[in-house]
DNA sequence: TATCCCAATTGATATAGGTCAATGAGATTA
DNA sequence: TAATCTCATTGACCTATATCAATTGGGATA
């Protein structure tokens, strides 16, 4: 259960054994099944979760009933309400299982307590965190640079692994425009 | 020179008094007249920068020639193009000051050898961008729920420090939406 | 004071994308 | 097989914002 963030791990940082042993300690499996509900708004949010088997995806849901997809995550990417978890404050988003899914949890009090105890693991999550900032930037540039057909395309190109496992109003979702856009953009490809 | 930034620092972590020795000994100071330039495209990035006085924006230029706004930064703010920072590239950011601005900057490879030697900072990393991480995921949901005004209206009430001090044009520019629109808008608004 | 320069505003028009409503098509269930 | 259900597509129309082109106004400079 534990060989693909290792692996993860291993590929940012270089921890000890013993560093490894105890980031294990604390983390805990999670079963979720399609469709169903990892977290909803106003839970108190103390864990965040690697993405062991599945996909999932987070969105905030806006005062006038529309979604808003941040977040998809699929094999060996964390998914979260990151700033909820952060505030250690209630969540604001949905996360759901986009298809039958394995996580492994992490505690938000018992990280403080691995970040005293192997402070690699702060530069762990720094440089997550980091490459999820980078992300974002590129995405809000995208946003305003272009418009939806390149987005899409860039989006394909991008996150391969995601297009075909989502469905194309969420990936509509995603990218800010309605299905009925992306289809009519999809039709222009063809 | 370094009142400020050890204020900033103490307000996120506990440093002990030789950790913010340490930290001092590898801050530069720098200084830019307003409009020039801090960074420009093409540059190798080996610094990030701390803001002790002044006013400053990164933006990109995109392939048509069109500005785009990712972040201003005023007094006891952290200013860079942190994507290339992170993978030491070359930028593809314009950093430029608005006002005479006073700065102090951090060297890539002296900040690698602080986190080894002070941990402490991986720490105060971390939590800076993990905040800059948040609110650009504000700014990504308040860009596909919300329109011109609402947008505006949480710019002047989130940044008040920024929004006297900046050009209407710089603000529509960040909003991702034509000086002429933001016109109209706050038109509407008196 | 007169002259520049910008930024801001205003007007007229164009367009990407939204909204609402209906239809199709593939998969699942009775 | 028939009946659902869900997502994708298509059509007609609407709207927020972009674009292009003047014009205005206020601060700096000669």
């Amino acid at each position: 259960m534990h060989t693909s963030i290792a692996k993860h791990i291993q590929n940012h940082i270089h921890p000890s054994a013993i560093d490894m042993q105890k980031i294990f300690s604390i983390l805990n499996e999670v079963s979720v099944s399609k469709g169903a509900f990892l977290l909803k708004p106003g839970t108190r949010v103390k864990h965040e979760y690697f993405v062991v088997k599945g996909c999932l995806k987070a969105y905030y849901m806006d005062g006038k009933g529309s979604k808003h997809i941040l977040q998809f995550a699929v094999e060996n990417w964390w998914i979260g309400d990151f700033e909820a978890f952060y505030n250690q404050g209630n969540s604001n988003l949905y996360i759901e299982a986009i298809e039958d899914a394995q996580l492994l949890s992490i505690n938000h009090d018992a990280l403080q307590v691995l970040y005293e105890d192997a402070p690699i693991f702060e530069r762990y999550f720094r440089i997550l965190i980091t490459k999820a900032f980078i992300s974002q930037q590129k995405r809000i540039l995208s946003t305003q640079e272009k418009h939806t057909q390149e987005r899409y395309l860039d989006f394909c190109k991008s996150y391969p692994s995601i297009e075909n496992r989502v469905a194309n109003y969420d990936i509509a979702n995603y990218l800010g425009v309605t299905p009925e856009n992306l289809s009519r953009v999809r039709k222009t490809l063809k």
